[in-house]
DNA sequence: ACTGCGAATGTAACCGGTTACATTTACGCT
DNA sequence: AGCGTAAATGTAACCGGTTACATTCGCAGT
């Protein structure tokens, strides 16, 4: 349409609709307080000189990013990616940009290096941390924007907190068993310090106390398939009528590696996992697991951090579980 | 450290460390040239201020953003979490952010709102594309920063791609069929406007047609393991002795369809799917599958663009794939 | 005609860095 | 001492918008 040599500039726009530059970005920012005919003048102007919007310049001069950075402790880690839809939908509601960033791939602790850069408010406009494992110093200094957690957390961080009832889907989880006659219940958990296993590990408790029990063993794993498979000898070792394991791909490794062993599942041991992914439903033998909604997960922190930046006071919202039975538990 | 008022600018560390603002600049992007006594005495001002550079005033004057944008077509399919893995960590050594956009939450069309307003270079570096399905006008325009295409790809687009070799996979998958015997194969393939569904049927085609033959039927899914149970009526209508899936997904999908109609894999019919998921070893039978490198289809993509960035002529990649023998395919 | 007032618009400072260019400094050499 | 040159530093313009504040405009009321 114009010149092709450089961009046009709010500057153009405004001489050609012989406007002032202020009435040009008014008509981007607020056009309702803008003559109906300027408004014209300027649209027309736009198009002709094909004029686009430089958001640096607008997010300099308003201190803002325009973006959201979650943390997320392993992106290849197909149980965050529909939390990340979930925060994705709610931020792009908001007009803001979802920024993403493995922290495995970073270096968590120097202090002038790393992760640290990344958590100030030139960067992004508010934090969302998936991952449990951080240092709470990092989040400690001033230029650092609001912080939501989800899923995991770390008593040290600041700020609002979003996670599923873990201690309740445990306790369903192990009730579940227990009224199905089991007795001898296995708890395959995730790595010790990590506060998803804490909290599950109460929930077992809570629930074997009342028949007072107690789990015949604890078994930890690292939340993978394969760790659940590596599992297999250990678990068969303590003779367990049942297991309940932190998650679906521990559950659904662990079957595997019964399997090779000569065990059934259910016949010889009943399984429980946590999560509900959608493989849970189609694993050898369908599994009875805790459902949780991870994408109502993404959006509640996500909305949990926008009401924060509007200076609304920061709350733990804890979303409730349930239980979702297939076949991979039955009555000893 | 210092007044808890406004946040410290560069201005205030050049004061107190007694140099101009240019000196304290260079520290920051390139301290070489910085003598060692001023560079010490900047330093100590930093730390003594707690200044941090803002990252916004950076970005305007050099008109770079710090960001790349991925367009997935679905961020809760897992599918793509590994491809986001692989790109986000050669970005990361390129000081590069990863900025993150479903297009299924975004207007893909309207001239003015949705996905136009983030093909402009003030948005982002570079654009990672990896939906087959966006109209190739929004790549057009001068605004757009450079493109790359991975996985699926659209003819229309300009700019490098990097792709598996969905032919020779399909073609192996289906030879390797072939050479167990089979003769009634039936393709499950993806939707058919697809680039990668298109590409795979050339696969299956180019290996039955060396025996003069073609597939007893093929059946449209969608992708996902729902689609893939309920194709399983119109498999077994078909009567094939063996099932080549357009993806892994699908393929333990059937799996539990044809499960369900009393028929077993591979006893009944052999399968083989495409992708090589983590789950694909877990399945209820273990599947017969192509592996295609996920990670380093992301990070070819990053570099592809980098390189771009950078004037180098965009040339498209194709990724070796190989087969990966399980037991869900086996002799008539 | 004059005043008052709200709506619309314009001017110019400002956001916080980077960097071209000018200037100063340090130092070796005749 | 005088000069030349390279290294180090400083000054101020610049990136491209937004917005506080001042100004102008339009119109109703007396």
């Amino acid at each position: 349409m114009s010149s092709p040599s450089r961009p046009p500039k709010i500057h153009d726009v405004a001489k050609r609709a012989g406007v002032s530059v202020a009435t040009v970005s008014r008509v981007f920012s607020n056009p309702d307080i803008v003559s109906e005919k300027s408004r014209k003048a300027v649209e027309k102007a736009v198009l002709e000189t094909g004029y686009t919007l430089n958001v640096l310049g607008r997010n300099l001069r308003q201190s803002q990013v325009g973006a959201v950075l979650a943390l997320v402790p392993n992106l290849a880690n197909p149980f965050f990616s529909e939390i990340l839809a979930g925060i994705s939908e709610v931020l792009r509601d908001a007009g803001l940009n979802l920024l993403v960033l493995d922290t495995r791939q970073v270096d968590r602790s120097s202090p002038t290096h790393g992760l640290r850069n990344y958590l100030n408010r030139s960067h992004a406009d508010g934090i969302i941390v998936l991952d449990g494992s951080l240092d709470p110093a990092l989040f400690q200094s001033p230029a650092c924007p609001p912080v939501v957690q989800a899923c995991e957390w770390n008593e040290g961080v600041p700020g609002a907190r979003v996670l599923a009832d873990n201690a309740e889907g445990a306790r369903l989880a192990v009730a579940h068993l227990l009224a199905l006659g089991h007795r001898r219940i296995l708890h395959l958990a995730g790595p010790r310090q990590n506060s998803l296993s804490v909290s599950r590990a109460e929930g077992v408790a809570a629930a074997l106390s009342c028949e007072g029990l107690e789990p015949v063993a604890v078994i930890e794993g690292a939340f993978t398939l394969r760790s659940g498979r590596e599992a297999a000898a250990a678990v068969i070792a303590a003779r367990p009528t049942a297991v309940f394991c932190d998650n679906d791909e521990m559950a659904i490794g662990l079957m595997a590696g019964l399997a090779e062993a000569g065990l059934s599942v259910p016949g010889d041991i009943s399984l429980v996992g946590f999560d509900n992914i959608e493989m849970a439903a189609y694993a050898p033998v369908p599994l009875t697991t805790v459902r949780q909604r991870r994408a109502v997960l993404g959006q509640e922190a996500a909305r949990l951090l926008l009401s924060q930046r509007d200076g609304d006071p920061s709350e733990t919202r804890v979303l409730p579980v349930e239980l979702c039975i297939r076949q991979s538990a039955r009555p000893v």
